[in-house]
DNA sequence: AATCAAATGAGACGAAATCTCATTTACAGC
DNA sequence: GCTGTAAATGAGATTTCGTCTCATTTGATT
């Protein structure tokens, strides 16, 4: 367990904690697009009385300084990522189908956005929607 | 109320019926970031039985058709927008507050991703997540 | 007008997240 | 190492949100 971590949760006042520790584990460990019940299961594996409150909380507290955000894609609920970088999706809007992609060109715009707003990015996101190439054939099926 | 949407519904096979027109009002008159309550509580300002269920069935049936889009940005659960085009966000990760900006740099990439994974991109979101300037001083804070 | 499948709405239901509050605990100060 | 105290916790109640069910209604075609 990076000590890195636990020193940004004191210097920011926070006191550290089984519960606490064991969702850093997690967030750590796993990385990413765990939901909020899977971050629990595997945080009571490492302490196994962590309550369901408790993890929100802590989450809630992390997204707070920056180093998990959560994200929504597809109809699935929010999973949680790591808050530094940028992520890129491609979802198809008909079959759900989700393709992550690497390249990106954001990273130009950061600094245009931090300058135009005063902002201080940390990270980004960038969805494209639209049909697969499975799904574009069926277009306009129409009613059931 | 536009006629061009109520064929599209109609050529896709689907019934013109009082609980979808009213949606479709609403979708259209007050345009975006609607979360489904409210958009129950508007059609029914319009259609005073309209029913939960039928909402949710309309906006997925919506969303099929291409038509709007659910957006989660926050943590507010999902809104919806309409389908086409971009949407481009600057959230601040401390205090919730979203910009909106116009200028974007996704339109080259949509060329480059429908050639590469064979989609048919209708739309993009584009999210920056960081510190808004009011923020940026207090920045770790700490706890309460 | 008659027909029929699609669409509807009321309420049951389930899951997910929040809230409450009595108890526990991390940590600063001694 | 002990103690005091406010922060943190966990169990369960509660709310909120979305889905499902099914009997009834209704739009569109003939």
């Amino acid at each position: 367990m990076s000590p890195e971590l636990i020193d940004r949760l004191r210097e920011a006042g926070y006191k550290i904690t089984p519960p606490r520790l064991a969702v850093l584990e997690v967030i750590q460990r796993e990385g990413e697009h765990l939901n909020p019940n899977e971050i629990l299961a595997q945080a009571q594996a490492i302490h196994p009385q962590t309550g369901r409150a408790t993890v929100y909380r802590t989450l809630e507290l992390l997204t707070n300084l920056g180093i998990v955000r959560p994200i929504y894609v597809g109809d699935s609920g929010p999973t949680y990522i790591r808050a530094e970088g940028g992520h890129h999706h491609l979802v198809c809007s008909q079959c759900g189908r989700i393709l992550d992609f690497e390249q990106c060109v954001a990273d130009s715009m950061e600094r245009e956005l931090e300058a135009r707003f005063g902002f201080r990015i940390k990270s980004h996101l960038l969805e494209f929607y639209g049909l697969c190439a499975d799904c574009c054939g069926e277009e306009t099926t129409g009613a059931s």
